[in-house]
DNA sequence: CGGCATATTGATTGTTGTCAAAGATGGTGG
DNA sequence: CCACCATCTTTGACAACAATCAATATGCCG
């Protein structure tokens, strides 16, 4: 695994050399994934974890009547299904959004990390209960912001997210390329809507969002926009 | 603590003897809180986690305008706050919608169980992914069911939570004093729009909600309604 | 130059929020 | 036991928001 993906895990907790081998020896085994691919099938019992190395992918969940909701949505150096780990069947499906690279974790290795390694252990832990901090920032968006403050809280958390793992460049800009659709799919309302919440954000010159590529124009407005505090991501 | 709650905790996967007395031990200083009190300050650094013992609790996070957002409602034998063991400060508060009893178990203890006791261990993670599971539950409702389908697929789940520590009468009926807005607040919607929804559920026979206390009229259209699937709450 | 997916627009409908008022309920002290 | 009060529930009218439907435009790729 690239040092960098290392250092993401660091920022949960303190690692020895130790822990920083096993980590590199769980993760050396890279697999991709074609965009729109599934990476893992919403119900599956799977006998490994999957820790995402290169693009953007998201949990899914689907109703009956093929509405979708967006649930997370993963960058670099993110777990995809650690709680499958300890949870099978898991409850969601993770989608690629983009073309993926992802390393393979056997869930025999996690059960020996517990064994045998409570630090390890606790940073893992740790990790699922930020990804569960990270779902309840998105209840209160999609409870109580509006459409403009949910997407404008999506994107400030990307941004953040993003550049603990350097993929920001310093005018703010960073790659996000997913359609309205996915998009509306993650802020729970529809396409159509989607596009018109976009471009109330880029009338309003907080952001420029073309080609796959958004650039957060106006910082503070948009984040006083999305009343958005990064405390819950714990970097 | 009361034998059933470890009976719920063993739910979640197989106990010895030996943990189930750690697990006692651990329990055994019980508080009450006041109905509408506070049992976690939002932004709290505690130094223990809290297991319900007796009433209902939910946890909170709210908007600078006042708005609120109910992330969980916890019932008898759930944790509240047991990511604050490693999260912290909480990134939510937990408010006593009843009069309840808690136990609290203090981090210094956490820490020894997962430095000795990796089953254990395994055990409490669970449950904090089970929690995250009812979360991504919650999201779906919030983005993608009418308000009507998001309010049965709450009492849906809380059915069936509360049949597991023995709170469900057999004509299925379980007592849930709540108010309106604090529904509202649970659902993403105003307090009036509350009350319009479970006058649209008690209109159709579904169930019969007064006094504090909710019967489930008709299961099978309720969980049609909600296209409920209990399979994420792990039980 | 097609052909396909995605983005954009306008018109209309349906859902939900807000505001304001009236009714019901439960608890408290006289 | 009753009167009073606070809280909660219910109702109606209206405004704001978002979904849906249908059409058109744009961009990308062979």
């Amino acid at each position: 695994m690239p040092t960098h993906l290392i250092r993401k895990l660091a920022r949960y907790g303190p690692l020895s050399d130790h822990e920083r081998r096993i980590l590199q020896r769980a993760t050396d085994r890279i697999r991709t994934v074609e965009a729109d691919g599934d990476i893992v099938a919403d119900g599956e019992t799977p006998g490994h974890c999957r820790l995402l190395a290169e693009g953007f992918a998201a949990r899914t969940k689907m109703l009956q009547d093929g509405r979708r909701q967006l649930t997370a949505i993963h960058v670099k150096g993110d777990f995809l299904d650690l709680n499958g780990f300890l949870l099978s069947p898991l409850d969601h499906g993770v989608l690629a959004l983009t073309r993926c690279a992802v390393a393979e974790i056997p869930h025999r290795l996690l059960t020996e990390i517990t064994e045998e390694e409570p630090n390890l252990t606790r940073l893992l832990w740790r990790s699922t209960l930020i990804d569960a901090a990270t779902q309840r920032a998105w209840m209160v968006s999609l409870g109580r912001r509006s459409s403009v403050g949910h997407c404008a809280h999506l994107l400030c958390e990307l941004c953040v997210r993003l550049e603990a793992v350097g993929e920001v460049s310093p005018d703010r800009s960073f790659r996000f390329p997913i359609t309205q659709t996915e998009l509306g799919d993650a802020l729970g309302i529809s396409s159509v809507h989607a596009n018109r919440v976009l471009q109330e954000l880029r009338g309003d010159g907080l952001i420029v969002w073309s080609g796959g590529t958004v650039r957060i124009e106006d910082w503070d407005r948009l984040a006083a926009l999305a009343s958005f505090d990064p405390a819950y991501l714990g970097l």
